[in-house]
RNA sequence: GGCCCCGUAGCUCAGCUGGAUAGAGCAACAGCCUUCUAAGCUGUGGGCCAUUGGUUCGAAUCCAAUCGGGGUCACCA
């Protein structure tokens, strides 16, 4: 039962009787009662005084002297102006909560009940340097949303496609060719992906010491850019690369194999994963038939230099290329043939996300267009999930200029933080080792996937690696601390919390009704944060939970209650509190230990 | 310059399908551990919600303009 739709039904009912209106009940908006006044749901009555033709406060006295009558439910109200606050009977309450406790994982649907196939790209690194800040930010976001829309019951398939091939793959492993000395991972100590990154930064320096040079030999910096040396093999290797030349082959996929190993290393500390793999070595040549499909259909055209384009002016776009005048395709063309393709091999798909930084907001804006204009109907169900860039104090982050925050370093610091926090607070000495090092690694990483998870997608967020993320306040700990104090506390009550009944006619404490309250709006909540791929709905969602109890532990002691019954209903508000926590970190990908 | 996004406490962020006195945390200050975990709780100070106009009974929220910040306008990816 909805309460909201069970009062809305007898609001419309009453106003259309007092007033002759013709209101319907999903036209009424009502709210939750602000903290300050009394009273549980309040219905702002400015609307009706028109029809009322009275004063704002006279309408509320009407309209809730009506209600009063038509709904037993509702107990009592009072008018403030043009609002219109009415209580609910404290076991209407009550029975809403025995409803959420014995509901199993409230809030969350059965998995794939809604019938819905979800495909999600996230993470989509380049196989060319090491994760960094911006990329955890991608990884944390798909994989969270990837998790909501689960709840939601649907049916999500997470894949990655890797950009493993391309230019700038080349640098480093021209680097390594020339500088490398055969250094392998094995024999420096480094992480795969770290290795093959101080190979591209040794690049960017030797190729701006030859611009250095020609510039200074008189040739302009246009020229010196494209005729450096370094430069020129490095096309070169590319070109290679695309005749199969088997040495090149060979160190591309030696060194990759490198940078996967790494990867592997940082997803997994990390906590997310994939369902699928692609990867643009495999997808890049995709879409080229696509493109003749477009000319027979006239919706691209044929330049005067033989190059393909479609005009898009007319949808407030501009002109863009799909096709080279060499014939070989562009970013788009692959993206345009990999589109395709998904939807071929996974014919059920109702939905193709992707997650993709907002400086490409207009590439994919084109690409959907384009989609829909070859007549693709699913082009529709296109969605790019776009996320605002990780800004450092002094700006935004440059890998090639050594201005980035590495993923790994992050994620150890935040893990040696954790550690040293942990053990200042000298509650876990008694812990075994390995639980201690799990919890280090629980409430580093909780921390930092909540810093990120918090912030609205789309907004920019700053983040500066001489602060710390904090440990305190709307923080990842704070909720986990809570968890881990309501399993204390139910660990102590010590008796099985199923054979738990409560009596009806209970007398509720203001904090416990707050409580109930919060925790009703958990499906609200993620139905929300489903629908507008933003975690940050859930993440302050909790943390609002996680205070609220915090205030009713500092109130009310549970286990030193006296009444009984009481007792029994606050263990059972609590660990419905904690199931809630919970499954709202869950969807956080954050993990919530049991004790800490 | 065209288009897109953002501007809320000193700082980091909520609130934005219009509603009551704009909320948290951090930082500062003052209290609370013989009581189920003080990573906590309570209190104080801190705001022309960028500016100006419009719509409305009512605007942080919607619309327009302006100013500031960022992004993007490649036969790069």
């Amino acid at each position: 039962m909805n309460i909201e739709h069970f009062l809305s039904d007898t609001i419309s009912t009453v106003l259309n009787g007092l007033f002759d209106l013709t209101s319907k009940p999903e036209e009424i908006t009502l709210q939750r009662t602000k903290k300050e006044f009394e009273g549980d749901y309040t219905l702002v009555t400015f609307p009706y005084i028109k029809a009322a033709k009275t004063t704002p406060e006279k309408t509320g006295e009407l309209i809730g002297e009506a209600i009063l009558k038509a709904n037993p439910a509702i107990t009592k109200f009072n008018v403030v102006k043009g609002f219109l606050n009415f209580s609910l009977a404290n076991d209407f309450w009550v029975s809403e909560f025995k409803n959420i406790s014995k509901t199993a994982n409230y809030g969350v649907k059965p998995a794939n009940s809604s019938g819905k196939q979800v495909m999600l790209e996230y993470s989509s690194p380049n196989t060319n340097k090491p994760l960094h800040l911006g990329h955890v930010r991608n990884n944390l976001l798909g994989y969270s949303v990837a998790t909501i829309l689960k709840t939601q019951g649907h049916d999500v398939i997470k894949v990655n496609l890797v950009n493993d091939r391309g230019i700038h793959i080349c640098k480093s492993m021209l680097a390594w060719k020339l500088f490398g000395n055969n250094e392998t991972p094995e024999s420096t100590g480094l992480k795969g992906d770290h290795l093959v990154g101080k190979y591209y930064v040794i690049f960017d320096k030797e190729y701006k010491k030859q611009v250095q040079e020609l510039v200074e030999k008189g040739n302009t910096k246009e020229e010196a850019e494209k005729q450096a040396p370094i430069m020129l093999q490095t096309q070169q290797m590319l070109l290679q690369w695309e005749a199969g030349d088997t040495e090149i082959i060979e160190l591309w996929k030696k060194m990759n194999n490198w940078v996967y190993d790494g990867f592997k290393v940082s997803y997994k500390k990390l906590g997310v994963d994939f369902d699928k793999m692609y990867y643009e070595s495999n997808t890049y040549l995709l879409g080229k038939e696509i493109v003749q499909e477009g000319l027979a259909k006239h919706v691209f055209y044929k330049k005067e230099n033989n190059s393909v384009a479609i005009d898009l002016t007319n949808e407030g776009l501009d002109e863009k290329v799909v096709l080279r005048s060499d014939g070989t395709s562009v970013y788009i063309t692959q993206d345009l043939g990999t589109a395709i393709e998904r939807f071929k091999e996974f014919p059920k798909i109702g939905q193709m996300i992707y997650t993709v930084g907002n400086e490409q907001d207009y590439h994919f804006k084109v690409l959907f267009k384009i989609l829909q204009k070859l007549g693709y109907d699913w082009a529709n169900e296109c969605y790019h999930l776009s996320y605002g860039m990780v800004e450092l104090p002094e700006g935004k982050m440059k890998s090639r200029e050594g201005t980035v925050v590495d993923a790994d370093d992050l994620m150890d610091g935040m893990i040696e933080t954790a550690k040293e926090t942990t053990e200042a607070s000298g509650k876990i000495v008694e812990f075994p080792q390995e639980e201690k090092d799990e919890l280090f690694k629980t409430i580093g990483m909780g921390a930092l996937k909540y810093f990120i998870l918090k912030v609205d997608p789309k907004k920019k967020m700053l983040f500066d690696p001489k602060e710390s993320i904090d440990l305190h306040g709307n923080t990842g700990p704070f909720i986990q601390y809570a968890h881990a104090r309501i399993k204390s506390i139910l660990r102590d009550y010590n008796q099985p919390t199923e054979t738990i009944s409560i009596p009806d006619n209970l007398q509720l404490h203001e904090k416990e009704k707050e409580l109930i309250k919060h925790q009703y709006d958990f499906p609200k909540i993620l139905e929300e944060s489903a629908d507008t791929y933003n975690p940050a709905v859930v993440a302050n969602y909790i943390y609002d939970l996680a205070k609220l109890f915090n205030q009713f532990y500092n109130e009310c002691s549970v286990l030193k209650e006296e009444n009984s019954s009481i007792k029994q209903f606050r263990i059972k508000l609590i660990e419905t509190t904690s199931n809630i926590i919970k499954n709202g970190m869950l969807c956080l990908g954050i993990n919530v230990p049991e004790r800490m």
